[in-house]
DNA sequence: GTTTGACAGTTCAAAAAAAGAACTGTAAAT
DNA sequence: ATTTACAGTTCTTTTTTTGAACTGTCAAAC
């Protein structure tokens, strides 16, 4: 599978990992979150070669997921801004931050807190249902196919222990 | 940048995706959480190499995101099981989906709906704050060093539009 | 008025990772 | 005796990424 394909699968998940499925790709929005809009930024928070970041930023652009705006003329320069598009992806951020807070910290406890301004507390990102308001847990939720769903591609495994003899079980 | 030096950030975003932040590794998880459990399972599904999902997969379980249960003797046969660490991490999944939902979907609409057994409908996840149960805006967050913080490495960038004798503006 | 530094890249060889295909080995089914 | 299911491993080729240097514009310092 070639990463062309992955953007093409009938997969909002595969699809989206196609954009920003790398480690560089979601290090450089990190850094987007964190104000950094230039390309020297960039470059010295992460350590990233420049080649390389010159291509994701690139293609962040293409996906309109930042926008390129000058911010002086001759040499021309320019800042890398989120757009709405990529000030969407900040819930993928903060379940990621939120993930290694709790699996991922030494005894020192967490690097960064999370200020909500609207109730002034350090808070946790909670994931609840848009319909009832409750927190989603993995078991509760049944996927089925929607109207984009070409190929199933959910449910397609598990045959379910078929019970046709057999071997020396464990 | 090596991978093992981005465990070590201390960042908890870093280090997350030291662990998760690579396309097959991402797609793996999404085939645990539709219920594929099996080596053939996976590589059959996502169509990658063989090579690499024995790789990730040995990973996955030295994480402690997966756990290797036998189903069978002689030939031994294993099952790749989500533990807890891994279910925690569904919130980042399904923030992936949905954000490839909104912005990447086709005509045709979404391949795959969600169904949250609580309330019986279809949902779409919302990132609330944990402490006043309302909705998280990126712009609404205010982002500072807790206990486990070395480096800043936050707000280490834009040193602010430093108005000493600027070049020609645009 | 020459050098230095900031900035935003591009170029190219070398190293690392991934793809692709075939091979290993156990055991049941045909 | 052969085929199939399963879970890998091995090996070669291709693609990506790194690392380091180079390009080019301008401002400021010497």
């Amino acid at each position: 599978m070639k990463w062309k394909e992955l953007e093409e699968e009938p997969c909002s998940m595969a699809r989206t990992i196609g954009v920003i499925g790398d480690r560089w790709t979601l290090l450089i929005l990190r850094e987007c979150f964190l104000r950094t809009r230039r390309f020297e930024g960039f470059q010295s928070a992460l350590g990233i070669t420049r080649h390389l970041l010159a291509e994701r930023l690139k293609k962040l652009v293409r996906q309109g997921i930042l926008r390129r705006v000058p911010y002086q003329e001759s040499p021309k320069r320019h800042e890398y801004i989120l757009t709405q598009k990529g000030l969407d992806l900040y819930p993928i951020m903060m379940a990621i931050v939120h993930w290694g807070d709790t699996h991922m910290v030494d005894v020192r406890g967490r690097p960064l807190l999370h200020q909500h301004r609207n109730c002034g507390k350090d808070f946790d990102p909670v994931m609840v249902c848009s319909e009832c308001g409750e927190p989603v847990l993995a078991k509760e939720v049944h996927t089925h196919p929607g109207p984009g769903a070409s190929r199933p591609l959910a449910q397609k495994e598990a045959p379910a222990p078929k019970p046709k003899a057999r071997r020396k079980a464990a």
